[in-house]
DNA sequence: CCTTTTTATTATACGCGTATAATTTATTGA
DNA sequence: TCAATAAATTATACGCGTATAATAAAAAGG
């Protein structure tokens, strides 16, 4: 019996708040977070800060969040979801899926390198990483319209290990173009593209 | 005419540091700090605790180094020495040179996330970005081999932009496998070496 | 009303990286 | 020997994330 249960009974002393209050208040403090982790960055923006923006002490922020990076972590899925809507919409509209699917994967980190380093380059050196909600069980659903459109480039039935070899590789290799134009961003790249391309094809044949 | 020329003549004051006396400091505090990173890890240990150990004050390690990252990037330049130094001994050793390149240089990564994190995974925002080192000429230089293992396994002669565009795919490919093994570490990714192996014959087929 | 109980919120404190101010040390010219 | 000077070193201070202690708030029972 837990707590949310506990409410139904009559009980001393001050009520703990509404999960659709917590809730509100959680969104409150991630879109001003948000706001101004893209403003002026993750690191650059403080806990006390965000306090302050919120009007309430940095503590209270804790009630909310277990820690700065989680508050981090809530934007991410905000992102992935963002981007999985547009590779569905491709998928459903393209004949040469896995070419299209791979230029809009990259071309949105592309387009929104803020959020490529929001999920994918928080402060490096401390252990805490994506792959925590990565492995959430609705984005590992997700990933799925890459298998579909990998199984679906075969006449013939593709092997499951061979499936996953070829998934992982193509996901590999499109975060791979990405992460390097973003990151190595002063030396001038071949063309994204083509490079996509590349990856396709080496997934394909 | 900068100090260390002034130094030939006469001067009041107490005199600068030995150009030696200096190097033989900075070795000092980086083989203390490399036995307490590997030990507790970057994060655990402060300036404060390198400094005790030091038997100086903390403030004394910025004499000799500009911050704490700069101390670990010291001790990754020489590893990234190493890492070249093995890919160009694999270059001269191996037949199937291209493979072996990747192979070697994924698994350095794999065996180093940490300086991973630290060179690639720097939020950028705020300092010093990854392309700063990436483009220094010496480092450049040492990504030929790359290219050299790649127009070596074409019988005819290569175009200057395919080999352009095969080897910063390549490179895309091995840092992408890299990359995801180690920011998505919770999800169990198909074997690193087939993912290179595919990068391979994508890029020499 | 007032006490009791439980939770939310805020205050305080710690160690951190490091900027800046203060101090010590080593040298030269008088 | 003794100021003057310049570099090395150390002391102090700031804002950080956040653990923990203290306090305020909201409900029920007397």
């Amino acid at each position: 019996m837990n707590k949310t249960e506990m409410k139904t009974t009559t009980m001393r002393g001050r009520p703990a708040i509404t999960d659709a209050k917590r809730q509100r208040m959680r969104n409150e403090i991630a879109n001003i977070a948000k706001q101004l982790f893209q403003d002026e960055g993750y690191t650059t923006i403080s806990m006390r800060r965000i306090a302050r923006e919120m009007g309430c002490s940095p503590m209270t922020l804790y009630q909310y969040y277990n820690a700065k990076i989680d508050i981090l972590r809530t934007l991410w899925s905000d992102v992935f979801n963002e981007l999985f809507d547009e590779l569905e919409v491709v998928s459903r509209t393209h004949t040469n899926m896995l070419h299209c699917l791979g230029i809009t994967y990259v071309q949105y980190w592309l387009d929104h390198t803020e959020y490529y380093r929001l999920v994918f380059m928080t402060d490096g050196v401390n252990q805490s990483d994506v792959s925590t909600f990565i492995d959430s069980p609705e984005l590992v659903q997700r990933f799925s319209v890459f298998a579909l459109a990998i199984s679906g480039s075969f006449s013939e039935k593709i092997e499951p290990e061979e499936l996953k070899l070829k998934l992982d590789a193509f996901l590999c290799f499109l975060n791979g173009i990405a992460h390097n134009q973003i990151t190595i961003s002063g030396y001038s790249w071949a063309d994204p593209d083509k490079m996509v391309a590349m990856a396709v094809s080496a997934v394909t044949d």
